[in-house]
DNA sequence: TGAAATGTTGGGGCG
DNA sequence: ACGCCCCAACATTTC
């Protein structure tokens, strides 16, 4: 068939199998031109951060091996999106453009303007789901109202039946020859060299699509039977660490629930697992839908009378809190996993969070700023939906008063203190459960595991029962003005 | 997908 | 045998 080449837009969807809009271009019979354009200005606040784009980097990187194996090359491009677009368009004479959607902000501006000016000049566009078990249209409450609150959204998931089936990737995809001439991929400039902080990183993770089906293969067949217990336990491998591998779609959430339905299935008594599990996919699914019916969720509360809460912009709680330097093991466990890895455990990130927000008072968006530039999952649905959540000014957020104790989390959750003595040394001599509050360890312990607080190890930044009153304090405050404001915004 | 304060219950020591 | 107190264990409420 000598038709008009068709370009596949890569975007958040960096894989090959189960992606519907390669999918449907090798169905055309076209030939195809897979590109991904790195557009720096695109995301405008929210460009993504150092680790994200390392991760960016490595999964390009992947997708390009993957496409090379099947005989093509991935081009890619920087500059303006469009620009680039009708570019390439005219350079290869294609005729369409087949891409996946994308649901932030900027993105749907994006697509928006896509529209009149590609098919204005002749090019025709074809946009498909696939990043999110439903669209945002097919989830509504009995009254039409998108969904506001969990437990129902989770319901009326389920009663749409089972999620479509993951396609799997093309056998073989028939390139458009000569291919495009492409930058190379260190021409994008997405990793930055000169301290080499990605080196832990390089070791615990493997971006792209065979990288993800093999961590999902093995939570599925090692942790999924135990995982509603464990996934709280970071010093266990209880997650699936997946979150990553998800936000840049180099697997599909229909993947995931497919294969840990399948799995589940051959396992005794992984029920309780595989709908936690299930239910956690559908957690990320209820961040999208929110951030698609409030776009401005990154930066609003979402209840309005947040807007009068009395924060401190103190620098230097936030810069302890960053640098894992409160005092509390913990947090700074938590804290110093991120910098290390890109990545915390989510009970972690729970805990951290709680600290930032009512024990430091530092507003909830300073940390989901830093974990936007430090983690390789960023993924700004999941992110402001789960700091607002953790701040109580989010929808379905954790009531106000609930205020995490470092001391009793870490007691639950990293009973022996294996995670504080993987991620603080400094601490690793000292006896499980003083670990988890060294301020109250004895004298002659603290010098025996060589302890010497304020100077091998910070004294705790605030006092947790003071600061838990300063919190329920502040609340209080905002708690007057409540019945003045509209309890909810609108969509 | 909290924690702390407050309330209730019941076993056991003791006069 | 009985009442009284203490207090741990558990339940409820409050933040």
């Amino acid at each position: 068939m000598t038709s008009k080449p068709i370009i596949v837009w890569f975007r958040n969807d960096l894989r090959l199998g189960d992606n519907r809009a390669l999918a449907a271009a090798t169905a055309n019979g076209a030939p195809i031109i897979p590109v991904f354009i790195h557009d720096v200005a695109a995301a405008k606040a929210w460009a993504p951060g150092g680790a994200s784009n390392w991760w960016l980097h490595m999964s390009l990187a992947s997708l390009g091996a993957d496409i090379a194996r099947m005989g093509g090359r991935l081009i890619l491009r920087r500059g303006d999106t469009i620009d680039q677009l009708k570019v390439l368009a005219r350079e290869a004479g294609a005729a369409a453009v087949y891409f996946t959607r994308a649901y932030e902000p900027w993105a749907k501006v994006l697509e928006s303007r896509l529209k009149p000016s590609l098919e204005g000049a002749g090019i025709a566009l074809k946009r498909y789901g696939g990043a999110l078990l439903r669209e945002p249209e097919e989830l509504r409450t009995k009254a039409g109202d998108p969904f506001k609150v969990y437990s129902p959204m989770w319901r009326a998931l389920v009663a749409l039946g089972e999620p479509r089936a993951p396609s799997p990737a093309p056998d073989r995809i028939a390139f458009a020859k000569p291919a495009p001439k492409s930058d190379e991929l260190e021409a994008l400039a997405l990793l930055q060299t000169k301290p080499d902080w990605a080196r832990a990183f390089r070791d615990r993770w493997s971006p792209g699509e065979s990288g993800a089906l093999v961590k999902l293969d093995r939570f599925l067949s090692d942790a999924m039977a135990r995982y509603s217990d464990d996934r709280n336990r970071p010093d266990l491998p209880g997650t699936s660490r997946l979150s990553p591998h998800l936000h840049f779609g180099e697997i599909s959430a229909h993947t995931c629930w497919h294969r840990a339905r399948v799995a589940a299935a051959m396992q005794p008594k992984a029920e309780k697992g595989l709908e936690t599990f299930l239910k956690e996919l559908v957690w990320r699914e209820f961040s999208y839908h929110l951030l698609v019916h409030w776009p401005d969720l990154p930066e609003v509360p979402f209840r309005p009378e947040f807007n009068a809460f009395p924060w401190s912009e103190d620098a230097a709680l936030l810069k302890a809190w960053q640098r894992g330097r409160t005092g509390y093991p913990i947090v700074d466990a938590g804290m110093r996993e991120l910098w290390a890895t890109g990545w915390m455990h989510n009970r972690v990130r729970m805990i951290a969070a709680s600290f930032l927000v009512k024990d430091l008072l530092v507003p909830w968006q300073d940390g989901q700023a830093w974990f936007w530039d430090t983690l390789v999952d960023a993924d700004l649905a999941s992110n402001a939906a789960s700091w607002q959540w953790v701040a109580g000014s989010g929808a379905d957020a954790a009531p106000y008063f609930r205020i995490f104790n470092p001391v009793t989390q870490g007691v639950k959750f990293d009973p022996d203190g294996v995670y504080i003595r993987q991620w603080v040394p400094e601490l690793a001599r000292l006896p499980a459960p003083l670990i988890h509050e060294p301020w109250t360890a004895p004298a002659l312990v603290l010098r025996q595991a060589g302890v010497e607080l304020g100077k091998t190890y910070p004294s705790p930044i605030v006092d947790h029962a003071e600061a838990r009153g300063r919190a329920l304090a502040a609340f209080a405050e905002i708690k007057a003005n409540k019945a003045d404001e509209p309890s909810h915004r609108r969509p």
